[in-house]
RNA sequence: GGCCCCGUAGCUCAGCUGGACAGAGCAGCAGCCUUCUAAGCUGUUGGUCGCAGGUUCGAAUCCUGCCGGGGUCGCCA
């Protein structure tokens, strides 16, 4: 239950009162009107500016409007207090029954709190990783895999339809580069010299296994023939080899895509890229023409040539896009425009892509061609990551491509554990530059926030492990029939205010597509959590467990295990595990 | 040169899609403390929200133009 949304019902309802009032009809936006917690907790529990928007609606003052809306908010028994402030905020204060009932709704739906039916079931499809399938990953890769999936549960969560999908690019160029370094090694296994590996290919140790797997299923029967005969077979051994390396590495982190989608399957004769670029050049949305040169310097190999363009710069795109290259092939964006279709074609209403920052220039073509595609229905969402840069405590970790000596990104689970990356890939807005430290994530300290939340966590398990031995076995487990109110310290009210706000943190975050904002609420609750157990240090009468009074115990275990068990729905989301102790 | 992202306290970053005097953690300063579970705790200093205009009752947030940093710029995926 979303305490925020029932009172925003309940405001709306007020201002509808306001209207029926009145001797003429107005026409009023409530679209802009939000109902929400005050910066400041003095001014109440919570704060609509409905006054302020809609002043112009009613042709009347804010503060005049106000009154007239708070007058009808006064008369809910679950308002305590209207006030008017400011230019015109009404600021409700609620009674304390309706803070306890949400602390007992959470109680008795643990799992469930938070969840929403905000997504209608819309169907969502997630784009991420999609790393090329010619080799392990790499440190670069961790994090939009980490942000695909958390924002993946998070939609699901909000009662998205949500599929996870992974393009493999298995198509291209460099598959068949692939194909040749793993014959290379496919005639190392048959025990030739082969020697360093040529310019171009890829270096890896990696592609060893597959050579020798290659060199027990043929023998030498791919010796002598020619690479168009050896090509395919290699190409598809290895490629099938990469993708289960890959998924290892994802699996790693616990990640599951629901759908690995082949660019491969697009091509061929009469395939879907044909179908589909037939069908654009029915819609005259297809011409062969010349595209001006790009400002600026212009590339070394540039040649003004006649070639296959989409129309995208009718949906909003910078440019029209190529389709074929100069050898009569398609283009990646070919595919791409046969995927898309495909993807529309399976009903999806939100595509989002979660992309390296170094594919901002695409954001335009993808929207134009689902904008081209779906007549406007599907939207697209396009969410780029920003780099890691990686530190060894305070010292930049140097990476280097030609040297092969890149971090992959199962030695950096292996170091630091699935946790630690998880967390730290979200404890931060995903266009912001994200530096990683194996020293600091790794500390069991308040600078290490993956250590802060769970410890956290742990230490609500530890006060009910306690409270048992202090007063029996059964203490805090029956939280229905706890006397909430007996909750009515500061930092008790605090933190049962701010467990409510989870459902909201849930909804703004799905609508923003952004899971870091769950990252930061659960380290705050943490925080709220770690402060309030300090005071008991002070002050003896606020520890949790008081072995004179049975009944207010009970109520502070409630609100002990309340914390706990949003502190773990938060973590996941975010697909990092609640450990009950950190011993 | 075109387009995209970023610019908030000394540092690292939030800022709830336009709200109330701009927040947190480090660091700094001043005290306290040795623990119901082990991160010590409490208080406090500190900002012209890159700059200049504009829209609005109201702007860090939206628009325009600059400045600075990063990315990207037919046939690679």
């Amino acid at each position: 239950m979303n305490l925020f949304a029932v009172f925003s019902e309940r405001v709306t309802a007020a201002i509808n009162a306001v209207v029926g009032d009145l001797s003429h009809a107005v026409a009023i936006d409530l679209s802009r009107v939000v109902v929400e917690p005050p910066r400041d907790p003095s001014h109440g529990d919570m704060a609509t500016n409905a006054a302020m928007v809609l002043s112009k609606d009613f042709g009347m003052k804010p503060r005049e409007l106000a009154e007239k809306i708070a007058e009808k908010l006064r008369q809910d028994a679950d308002v305590t207090a209207v006030d008017i402030a400011g230019p015109g905020f009404i600021n409700l204060r609620l009674s304390g029954d309706v803070w306890y009932g949400a602390l007992r709704g959470l109680l008795s739906d643990a799992e469930g709190f938070g969840r929403s039916h905000l997504g209608a079931h819309r169907k969502v499809n997630v784009e991420y990783v999609s790393a090329n399938p010619t080799g392990p990953m790499h440190v670069g890769h961790c994090r939009g895999a980490v942000f695909g999936d958390a924002l993946a549960t998070l939609l699901s969560f909000a009662g998205y339809d949500v599929t996870r999908e992974y393009y493999v690019n298995d198509a291209g160029a460099q598959v068949d580069v692939l194909a040749r370094s793993a014959y290379l090694r496919y005639r190392e296994a048959l025990g030739e010299e082969i020697g360093a590996i040529p310019e171009g290919l890829y270096p890896g140790d990696y592609l060893k296994p597959v050579g020798e797997k290659l060199a027990a299923a043929y023998g030498k029967d791919l010796v002598g023939k020619s690479e168009a005969e050896w090509l395919p077979l290699v190409r598809a051994a290895a490629i099938a080899a990469m993708l289960e390396m890959i998924r290892e590495d994802l699996a790693a982190l616990n990640i599951r895509h629901d759908i690995f989608f082949s660019e491969a399957s697009l091509h061929g004769q009469g395939g879907p890229v044909d179908i589909t670029l037939a069908d654009l050049r029915a819609r005259d949305l297809v011409y062969e023409g010349r595209l001006p040169p790009p400002k600026g310097q212009l590339p070394d190999d540039w040649e003004d040539r006649e070639q296959t363009l989409f129309r995208t710069q009718d949906f909003g795109d910078d440019t029209d896009r190529p389709l074929a290259k100069s050898d009569g092939s398609y283009t990646y964006f070919a595919s791409d425009v046969a995927y898309m279709k495909d993807k529309i074609g399976r009903g999806f209403e939100e595509l989002i892509f979660v992309l390296g920052a170094d594919h901002g220039g695409y954001v335009k073509r993808l929207e134009a061609v689902a904008a081209a595609l779906s007549g406007g229905k599907a939207h697209v969402d396009v969410k780029l990551v920003q780099l890691v840069r990686l530190f060894r405590a305070g010292e930049p970790v140097r990476m280097s491509k030609r040297s092969g000596d890149f971090v992959t990104l199962r030695d950096v689970v292996e170091e630091v554990g699935t946790d630690a990356v998880r967390f730290m890939m979200l404890f931060r807005k995903n266009d912001a530059v994200l530096d990683f430290d194996f020293a600091k994530v790794l500390e069991q300290s308040r600078e290490n926030p993956v250590f802060y939340v769970q410890y956290a966590h742990a230490r609500t398990k530890s006060v009910l492990r306690n409270a048992r031995e202090a007063l029996g076995a059964g203490a805090g487990t029956d939280t229905a029939s706890a006397k909430l109110e007996r909750l009515s310290d500061s930092g008790e009210i605090a933190l049962v205010h701010k467990l409510a706000e989870y459902p909201r943190v849930i909804e703004a975050a799905a609508l923003a597509h952004e899971p870091h904002r769950i990252a930061f609420y659960v380290h705050e609750l943490a925080s709220d959590f770690h402060s309030h157990w300090n005071r008991g240090n002070d002050d003896q009468s606020l520890r949790f467990v008081q072995a004179d009074d049975v009944e207010l115990t009970s109520a502070r275990l409630a609100l002990v295990q309340a914390v706990g068990l949003v502190l773990k729905n938060g973590l996941s989301l975010l697909g990092v595990r609640a450990p009950d102790e950190m011993r």
